[in-house]
DNA sequence: GTGTGTGAAAAACTTCACAGCT
DNA sequence: AGCTGTGAAGTTTTTCACACAC
């Protein structure tokens, strides 16, 4: 009875990684590239930990869960772990989402910055008005409903922003998962009802406080 | 050294209520308030675990923390238990709050609804950008950033909504903070350097993925 | 000295299982 | 019958503490 926690010998795990610490991978790479736009070479756990307010027990312990990065007595050298995170989560390549609903929250989505800086691309919206499609906005092209189920499918889109009014967001979300979608961030202050296998988050704004 | 984990004789727990806990009570309100609109009286462990994808046992164990809601062979009164988690968020009485950028995402925050149904209530905008001040946006009046430290300590806000670029983010937080405020939603992204007393909850739209 | 990686201990959280109420 | 509340067991996650490397 006696089964390992296991890693494999060369330090990939093939399994078994809590998603506690998958969640705080993201942190990570986000503190490390500000660590690195302030000309840090290299970082230690105790400070990285100081900035997120976790331990340095905590981080070391975290990392190590994806092989060893570090150089005793000196820390982590930010560049090298940046591209190590970045391999993990897979922001390497840049994965195109696709958004739905161009309302005042779906435009804002569409302006900022922020996803292009994580590894996603917009690579169209969808909207049910017709006064709103067919015209491109920042720069991603705004296509009526009824093409999205037909697009996703076409371009083998895994990832989907919802914006759209309480109501439609389960509709919708089941349209995109039938289509392919295997995660789903959702703005509407609603719970999803999808396949466990679906990663879905929700973003409800009121609800953080 | 018999300590209790403790629970004061009327129900209402002195401390230690697991965070973890207090994360999914909002939850359990959405959820139970979306059921009283299906016009459901009553719901049950099961049937609120099953629709938030937990099990029954967890449901009443965090219930059973605030106190015993339920009634053995019924289960629990939806607008009574409504009523007991608002008390116990806080959500009873109306929570000002400051948003400070009106830029896309700022106007889009304003126009979304959802803040008022959980009890919070945008008083004030703020933005450094001369062009949008003095107007109002989806009602709420727009003053100059000049005046946000003073306003905010007039009024005694407790709770601010930051929508602005990165790069100002740390500034107008260390004002917040300076001039009262004890929670902040901050939507740049960036990690944000507060003292461990103020609640800060950054919601990276992008890291979500 | 500083700082990593990691087994072992501690704490936090979840599930089980059942007494007791309706 | 159905369902809650809760101690006890089980699981996961965090912290401790120390051997070892630079």
């Amino acid at each position: 009875m006696s089964d390992s926690p296991d890693k494999s010998p060369d330090g990939s795990s093939t399994e078994a990684v809590p998603k506690a610490v998958v969640s705080r991978l993201s942190l990570y790479l986000r503190e490390l590239q500000r660590l690195q736009q302030d000309s840090h070479q290299t970082t230690s756990s105790t400070q990285l930990g100081r900035l997120l307010g976790l331990t340095d027990a905590q981080v070391r312990k975290d990392l190590a869960y994806f092989g060893q990065f570090g150089y005793p007595g000196i820390g982590y050298r930010c560049e090298e772990l940046i591209q190590k995170i970045r391999e993990i989560l897979g922001t390497n390549r840049e994965w195109p989402v696709v958004l739905v609903g161009v309302g005042n929250l779906g435009r804002a989505l569409l302006g900022y910055r922020g996803f292009g800086r994580q590894g996603f691309k917009v690579v169209a919206a969808f909207d049910s008005d017709p006064e709103k499609i067919q015209r491109e906005i920042e720069g991603v092209p705004v296509h009526p409903l009824e093409q999205m189920a037909d697009m996703v499918r076409r371009h083998g889109i895994r990832l989907a922003i919802l914006a759209v009014p309480a109501s439609e967001a389960q509709g919708v979300a089941d349209q995109l998962v039938a289509s392919g979608v295997v995660g789903v961030l959702n703005f509407a202050p609603v719970t999803l009802n999808l396949p466990p296998e679906v990663a879905k988050i929700g973003v409800d704004l009121a609800m953080e406080l």
